[in-house]
DNA sequence: TATTGTTATACTCTATAACTATA
DNA sequence: TATAGTTATAGAGTATAACAATA
């Protein structure tokens, strides 16, 4: 007969567990370039693709509208981005990255993978692989924003 | 050569996006019990071992004992436990599981492997069981607090 | 009227520090 | 003095609601 699987070894424990530990390191290793986790998907995006209004972002992002304020706000303070007042609709502002923005993001890029080696680093290579990919596909079939 | 990564399909932040996802589907899961994820640790600890002081399980969890306290008084209110002074040194409490208590844990175990199932539903089930059996063992290799 | 961005406010989760009662 | 538990307070992170400028 099969054992009761202990609630803390649940999927929706563990991930929840595991996601404190990952923001925490992330947020660490961050720190030094004045950025923490939640910028990232900014400068992710903003180098991605064309100028994009603080509402898209938003959506893109997967916070509220008052949210992408602060880290807008946050960013320009590093000089990472620029905010431009569209002219065809003056309410709307696009953001986009300055070459400082882009700096940063190449820095951040480089720390998460010493990150994900240290998260990973007693796991077995090749299951480390497979999660890093399954966690990937678990992102798209949720639908994460960013993803 | 090698593509650069995007730094949002780093395993940290993966982990850290899809902790947020499994904490929020946890909560509403458990919702209709008037149990939040955080409760599951302590029932689990209480249900596998014996009467256990304040201090004992805000280490194994790895919370502040500050924070212990504001559980045990959510769960006391719930039925689901009692403190007991220590007759030995009336500082302590020894906390221990009512028989509610016991219900609950086994009612949030049950919605607990809804959710797992709902979080996996769209990954291949040899893919689902690896991340779950994964996640397990990185719990382990961090030490994560009730692993 | 509706929409974009902004501010003010509130709520959750957690930590630190000050306090009490015992030891 | 030191420790177990408690309370008060503060700091992230996020959301909702009210507001100003523009459409």
């Amino acid at each position: 007969m099969a054992l009761e699987e202990p609630l803390t070894d649940s999927v929706a424990f563990l991930l929840a567990k595991l996601g404190q530990l990952a923001t925490l390191r992330f947020a660490e290793g961050l720190a030094p370039l004045g950025l923490r986790p939640r910028h990232c998907a900014v400068l992710g995006l903003l180098a991605a693709g064309p100028a994009m209004s603080q509402l898209e972002l938003a959506n893109r992002i997967g916070v509220t509208s008052s949210v992408v304020v602060e880290m807008l706000d946050e960013l320009q303070v590093l000089g990472a981005l620029r905010r431009i007042r569209d002219t065809t609709d003056r309410r709307r502002q696009l953001t986009e990255l300055t070459p400082r923005g882009t700096t940063l993001l190449r820095r951040a890029t480089r720390l998460t993978r010493k990150i994900d080696a240290e998260l990973l680093a007693q796991l077995d290579p090749g299951r480390a692989a497979e999660l890093s990919f399954t966690l990937g596909e678990l992102a798209k079939a949720h639908e994460l924003p960013g993803h």
